[in-house]
DNA sequence: GTGAAAGCGCTAACAA
DNA sequence: TTGTTAGCGCTTTCAC
């Protein structure tokens, strides 16, 4: 017995192994890692001694001598909010393929819990990080890369080329919202946004799609991150004092178009008879709202796959960053339809 | 340089801080574990040595010597599910607060992936796995534990005193359901089933409730796991057709609860003035469906929390195993409605 | 308050 | 095809 160590584990281990079939501990390491090396025989009476013994690989050890982990870390705001847990399905899934597991680290955009966990991460030596970052500036994540651990940025890019990112074009997404409002007749927009930047970047493409059409207004009102009830319904007011009337409204995400279009039937707002209403994400219950609702659809289980595939190709030898953009795709419902015309209306 | 060992490591170890810092590796070690026992001076000094070189500890190292991991495992169903989305992230961060992450491993209802990552999170050395299992029989599991590693489960009572479980109470759930409806007068139900344990449960909840009522009668229909939507539909048809009329229906699941709602409106009978509809789980989406969608909550949050609670006290000196039973909790919305008694209605 | 030394379980270079 | 050996980076016992 050593004077030092830890609590001895009832866990056999390799040696313990070897002893057992009458091997060195070698041979049996390369049962496990190169089977095909060790003769028949030979690996028949290890593997015996394995089941018999239930020997469980030290992937500890391993890590330590190998120096790669099989664990990868997935950075979000939220797993329970369904768009990032289907974005961390994806994940998931393709760093099974790979045959890695994830640690999953919801951030809450909060910077310190970020920091926290990039950290951990970091000690943990896991073989790469996926992450959606928050605030402002990527400092941290790219100190981590600089560090030796891979990362790729979600949800946000990144322009130059230090950096793999995954993201989706929300300034075409907020186009493909307006274009839809405009092309069905609408002239009095608003624009109902968030704080944060891919939200801007929706708001952007909105305001793109606006200008180039002559004649249309575009009114913008904005509500703080994760705004209450009434925060939100206060916007509901504003709307529905608005003069001339909007007829088309666009909501920065599904989310925030539940409390909105309650608000609006509540006044007596009808949708989509005297305001249609877009969304954004296209959450599972977006089809099931009353009238269902149009919306922007971001492919989020692709999303969190592609991130991967490229984490993946980071450990590859002569790997150059790159940066994957996916096109969001508008989900024509019932919640939007041409404006009635009505009474100070001069044309048509 | 040696002529053994992993490619060099860039980063800074303990010893190379030892070094800068001009002392041992022990109190290098001592500053990291405990900063109390060294002097002031010295522990200024090795920080400052830490800071400079980015020193980022080696978990594997860590976990390889001190024989304890910083990670827990949680496997489910599927994360993209957001009743078990919201179970890991009660989980998630019960697991922070006491310092500890948490790999996420969806399932699918596969026993053999189920083997597969207890298999993985045996070797990765976690400190303790939370499982919803699948399959019949728990003796992986079991086998697991006697392993070593610490195994709390959930969703599934486990009778005896083997393991920690925590659980939703079902049959209490399915009595709820259907006291509801038979307090408003309904007699003619129907109990849309699927597959599974917990599912049978609520079944013998409902089963219950109806057999303590006089003549009031039940209709089970039984849906395939992973119905489709024509599967669902076929048994929306059989519930149109039942005589004497159905005018409560208790679905299984939200989930299900949507086609069902879906598929009564296509068919004229509204809800709830024709029949009432009750739901199971309350995910978000069932407060926004029209009408709204009474339903029995699960506490998933919580569950995923208690569980976790569970697992860390199992770390704990003279730990005897015990079970939570989470109470379900009928919440009433717009889609149940005491029936019309209509036509052929003698009684009243 | 600090240091020397042993060794956790494994892999990999090399020798046999 | 198999065995010998060194050592990954850390914690811990014990001596000073």
């Amino acid at each position: 017995m050593s004077r030092t160590g830890p609590r001895p584990s009832s866990r056999a281990n390799l040696g313990r192994i070897a002893e057992v079939a009458g091997v060195s501990k070698s041979t049996v390491s390369n049962v496990l890692n190169n089977p095909d090396v060790v003769a028949d025989s030979t690996r028949a009476r290890v593997q015996d001694a394995m089941a018999e013994l239930g020997y469980v690989r030290n992937g500890a050890a391993r890590q330590l001598r190998a120096g790669t982990s099989r664990i990868a870390g997935c950075m979000l705001f939220d797993v329970s909010n369904p768009y990032y847990a289907e974005l961390a399905r994806g994940a998931e899934d393709r760093l099974a393929e790979a045959d890695l597991m994830m640690l999953m680290c919801s951030v809450d955009v909060e910077v310190g819990k970020q920091e926290h966990y990039l950290r951990l991460l970091e000690e943990q030596g896991v073989r790469g990080i996926l992450i959606c970052p928050v605030g402002g500036d990527l400092t941290s994540v790219l100190q981590v890369q600089a560090r030796g651990t891979s990362v790729v940025v979600i949800g946000r890019s990144t322009g130059g080329r230090e950096l793999c990112a995954a993201d989706v074009d929300d300034r075409l997404g907020g186009r493909l919202a307006a274009k839809h409002l405009l092309d069905l007749g609408h002239r009095e927009l608003v624009y109902l946004a968030g704080e944060g930047l891919s939200i801007d970047r929706r708001r952007r493409g909105v305001r793109e799609a606006v200008a180039t059409a002559a004649n249309r207004r575009l009114t913008e009102i904005t509500v703080p991150r994760r705004a209450d009830q009434f925060q939100i319904d206060a916007a509901v007011e504003r709307i529905a004092e608005l003069r001339p009337r909007p007829t088309g409204v666009i909501c920065f995400n599904d989310h925030t178009a539940v409390p909105v279009l309650q608000g609006l039937q509540r006044r007596g707002i009808a949708v989509p008879r005297d305001i249609s209403l877009v969304g954004y994400d296209d959450l599972p219950f977006a089809a099931v709202l009353s009238p269902p609702l149009t919306t922007v659809r971001r492919p989020r289980y692709e999303l969190g796959r592609a991130a991967t595939v490229l984490l993946l190709s980071e450990f590859e030898p002569d790997h150059e960053h790159r940066e994957i953009l996916f096109e969001p795709e508008l989900v024509v419902r019932a919640s939007t339809a041409p404006p009635r015309r009505h009474r100070a209306s001069v044309q048509l």
